[in-house]
DNA sequence: GGCCAGGCGCGTA
DNA sequence: TACGCGCATGGC
């Protein structure tokens, strides 16, 4: 089998943050590269000076599909500066400059999110995992490499049990995730048209969809669907606009949403993932119960 | 053993 | 509109 090489030329890119803040479910650190899967494809990838090296199961004649993937012809410094000048969001960006949003496949983005409410980042991957081995197709990877799977289709997923999937470790998810992809199998919703939709048609099209709410549609928008305006709200961005922005204060949800929807600018979701970083990284609970005792 | 995790859907007021 | 609760599962 062929290993087809390139590198991808990028300034102001910081990978480790990029695969490893959780937008994405499927990576692994290798030594100093990072394995995963993109598509059908295998990938390894390594942070280079003159930008990022990357090696697939070849042959490839074009990296387009890598480069799109990646954002890599993205002009991070431009989306940097629509960020407010405050303190937090400061901070934020000093903690991990070069991290990207990475333009997703909107299946698989929307059935790992479904997967993903009240579980840590490391037990979402799991579950991935054990979708991708059970129901993907097993992927051409280089000789001494850990196999490697596709993410299970729609068709896949609608076909299977629900018994089948909660042996995935999907719990109460499991009927969520089953009546989604059967809503998509049988042509209900189309996700390749929602990055051509306004952004809150996009948005009512997924919250149709069984076990997705509104922070699970953001995901989606944000991380497949090129709509870098939407703001997911989770746990730690509660945690972070709370304890950053209003110290002392603790105000509700609601009044959260609507900063977050008021104070980021155009790229409040790019900023939405610097603070999520920011929180996980720099600011993580030092015991249970720290989001409700900010201090 | 209690608490928490990149929530959602449903019942209730 | 805005709570409160149950839902599986695993780590600390």
């Amino acid at each position: 089998m062929t290993l087809a090489r390139a590198t991808l030329a990028v300034e102001n890119y910081d990978l480790a943050a990029t695969l490893g803040c959780g937008q994405a479910f499927r990576w692994r650190r290798a030594g100093p590269a990072w394995e995963g899967v993109v598509g059908s494809r295998w990938v390894r990838l390594r942070q280079e000076r003159v930008g990022l090296c990357a090696e697939t199961a070849g042959p490839v004649s074009d990296w387009q599909w890598l480069r799109d993937y990646l954002q890599t012809e993205v002009d991070l410094r431009q989306i940097l500066a629509t960020f407010p000048d405050d303190p937090p969001m400061r901070r934020s960006v000093e903690a991990c400059r070069g991290l990207r949003l990475l333009r997703q496949e909107p299946w698989e983005c929307l059935a790992s999110f479904i997967c993903s409410s009240t579980k840590r980042i490391v037990q979402i991957e799991q579950i991935v995992a054990l979708l991708c081995r059970r129901f993907g197709q097993p992927l051409a990877v280089p000789a001494g490499t850990e196999p490697a799977w596709s993410f299970p289709s729609v068709e896949r997923l609608a076909a299977a049990t629900e018994a089948e999937l909660r042996q995935c470790k999907l719990g109460f998810r499991a009927p969520y995730l089953s009546a989604t992809a059967r809503k998509l199998a049988a042509g209900e919703a189309v996700l390749g048209r929602l990055p051509e939709m306004p952004l809150e048609e996009a948005r009512a099209a997924l919250l149709a969809l069984p076990g997705v709410g509104v922070k699970i549609a953001d995901c989606v928008l944000l991380f497949a669907c090129g709509f870098q305006e939407a703001f997911p709200v989770d746990v730690w961005i509660i945690k972070a606009l709370r304890e950053l922005y209003f110290p002392g204060r603790r105000p509700k949800l609601p009044r959260l949403r609507h900063f977050s929807r008021t104070h980021f600018g155009p790229h409040g979701g790019y900023a939405q993932q610097y603070l999520f970083h920011y929180m996980r990284t720099q600011r993580p609970p030092s015991k249970a119960g720290a989001i409700d005792h900010p201090g």
